[in-house]
DNA sequence: GTCTATAGCGGGATAGAC
DNA sequence: GTCTATCCCGCTATAGAC
């Protein structure tokens, strides 16, 4: 089964986006990358922007799908967290979300940055609740701050892309991550039974 | 004194390059908000990547001064880590150097990224140099790893920013500080003496 | 030093033929 | 559905007058 040419207009915008952002990124590029012509764009599309909410969704719910396998898969809190944090990563491409957080005109427009939104919001819930539920288990002691936690979590995923990309080398991103691992080991209980 | 046109122009790439990146910034934007011909701008530099140079290289300069303040002032190594962290700062412009770190253009070329790479060095670089003397002064425990908290660190800043920027408010990047601030707490040694 | 004129190219989209 | 032609505008830079 071959792809359409809408599919084909829609990841090439993907990679587009993530390459180059939505104002590096223009529909001449979109077409060629995909194979396919102007007006084949324009009836399918409306046009620059419409292409691109399509493609931001379908990037968002990516993302979601990856980081659930690993935050609700076996093993305790913190070893589902070190999971989705060492996963395998193109780390220097960067994140293809978080990068479009840098554009002027996809913050500026509501519509497009919504999905950005509500990606970090969930992920940073679904953190909430792995740390939450590692507490409950006695794994982690009692004093931490969950959810204050989750956000430095996302947050140093999204500056260790930072911070490599400057470097163009990984070893800054994977610093970064141990880093804060190093930080939330010692808050858990040395008699930690996972849950069993 | 007034600003002559050269002053006027790097300053006014500077505030283009933070808000809209090196793609989504044209010369003519540059000139206009200078209030420059195009004349004089071509007569003073080479063109837009040679004022992106300069512009680049005094945000980085200025980057780094803040940054210092902070960290060489008064106080434990927690205290100068949190008021450096905590400074007032424009959090839903990001961070000037950071957001070049998504520009393709930017990254291409080794000249306009060496800043970047150099500025988010000397920062990590000063930060374990802060954390290092708070261990030597027993204010820290023994066996905290300096270097990667450091990155951590960083990158809980830059990371911040992604965050706050997509959700347009500033909480995003608070909790994220606070998150950080709260796990490299604990390891502070309790009789912690200042370095008196 | 600063100005205007000009150039070539690409962005983003529309129109209408096929 | 897809193609080509066309449009208008802005980008980036050069040329040469003042």
């Amino acid at each position: 089964m071959v792809m359409t040419a809408q599919d084909r207009l829609v990841e090439s915008t993907r990679e587009l986006l993530w390459e180059r952002g939505y104002v590096g990124t223009s529909p001449k590029a979109i077409q060629q990358r995909a194979g396919v012509g102007q007006g084949s764009m324009y009836h399918h599309f409306a046009g620059k922007a419409d292409l691109a909410l399509v493609a931001v969704r379908r990037t968002a719910e990516d993302m979601r799908a990856q980081a659930e396998v690993r935050l609700s898969g076996p093993g305790t809190a913190f070893e589902r967290i070190s999971a989705y944090l060492l996963r395998e990563r193109d780390v220097l491409r960067g994140c293809p979300i978080g990068r479009l957080t840098q554009d002027p005109d996809v913050v500026a427009s509501p519509t497009l940055r919504a999905p950005l939104a509500e990606t970090f919001a969930w992920l940073r819930g679904r953190l909430t609740e792995v740390l939450e539920e590692g507490r409950a288990r006695g794994e982690l002691v009692e004093d931490l701050d969950v959810s204050s936690t989750a956000a430095t979590i996302v947050a140093v995923l999204q500056g260790g892309y930072v911070l490599a990309r400057s470097a163009e080398s990984v070893d800054p991103f994977l610093d970064a991550v141990h880093g804060v691992l190093g930080l939330l080991s010692a808050h858990r209980r040395p008699d930690a039974a996972d849950g069993s």
